[in-house]
DNA sequence: ACTGTATGACAAG
DNA sequence: TTGTCCTACAGTT
């Protein structure tokens, strides 16, 4: 989502014709306004227009961003919005939330949620507190957006692989250094993820042909990429989890 | 053509 | 914990 935030930038500043192919937006509210910035907040993206009103977009599991330069045609049928400036389109497809926030809807986001590891704002202290709480699992607290913001599946099968933490580790036994590591891999994963423009965590020559079953350590993988031993799957609060049973012993108090 | 599954989140039970 | 959103794709029939 920091990555479509930057790419997205390239409509800051422009006034913008929003349209909604398929209907279901109300995109004549900012037609023709002019973007003041596009910010991304863990998993949530907030764009902000003129008079006062921001787009607020979740992706969810299927949604997504496509752009088109130069614009080949209208939107195809199942377009939710797209913004446009003379040249360049923007589509969005299938977000589980598209929605108009005014200033205090768009707090009321900004403040459900913990701190990011990827914004300048986010408090790594913070985090500790929350994700730190007593009770439940560090791979648990990890999904828990109102603890820590942006971590999805994969960014958390692969930091605790990192880690060498296994994902049944509770939360509360993370000790302040433990924790220290655990927010600065997940910086610079999350970083390296957003310069890609997709998450690999493997080493790579070149990073752009890396193949997208092959790009984890973990997540989705039969064998773990550093040790060769069959991955375990199982499910912590309805998500699949993935670790590697030699790189993540059991923790034992 | 059909089935199962998914990088997510929420409400209902 | 399950069902739902109701898209996309891989795998199967």
């Amino acid at each position: 989502m920091h990555r479509l935030a930057r790419d997205l930038a390239e409509l800051v500043g422009s006034e913008v014709s929003a349209t909604s192919p398929q209907g279901r937006f109300p995109a004549e509210e900012v037609d023709g306004q002019r973007l003041t910035g596009v910010d991304a907040y863990g998993k949530h993206l907030l764009a902000g227009f003129a008079r006062g009103v921001s787009v607020h977009v979740h992706l969810g599991m299927r949604g997504k961003w496509l752009r088109f330069a130069p614009v080949t045609g209208p939107g195809l049928r199942q377009v939710r919005l797209r913004l446009a400036v003379p040249g360049v389109a923007w589509d969005l497809i299938a977000p589980s939330t598209c929605e108009l926030l005014d200033a205090a809807g768009r707090a009321k986001v900004v403040g459900g949620l913990g701190p990011d590891p990827l914004r300048a704002d986010g408090d790594p202290d913070e985090a500790y507190r929350r994700v730190g709480a007593p009770r439940g699992s560090i791979a648990a607290a990890l999904l828990d957006q109102s603890r820590i913001a942006g971590v999805g599946n994969v960014f958390r099968a692969e930091v605790l692989h990192g880690m060498r933490m296994p994902p049944t580790r509770p939360a509360h036994s993370l000790t302040v250094e433990e924790f220290a590591e655990l927010w600065a891999r997940l910086q610079a994963m999350m970083r390296q993820a957003v310069d890609d423009g997709r998450i690999i965590t493997v080493d790579a020559e070149d990073r752009l042909v890396v193949p997208e079953a092959e790009s984890r350590r973990v997540y989705k993988q039969g064998l773990c990429y550093d040790c060769g031993t069959p991955i375990v799957t199982g499910t912590i609060d309805g998500r699949t989890t993935y670790a590697c049973p030699q790189c993540q012993p059991k923790w034992t108090s």
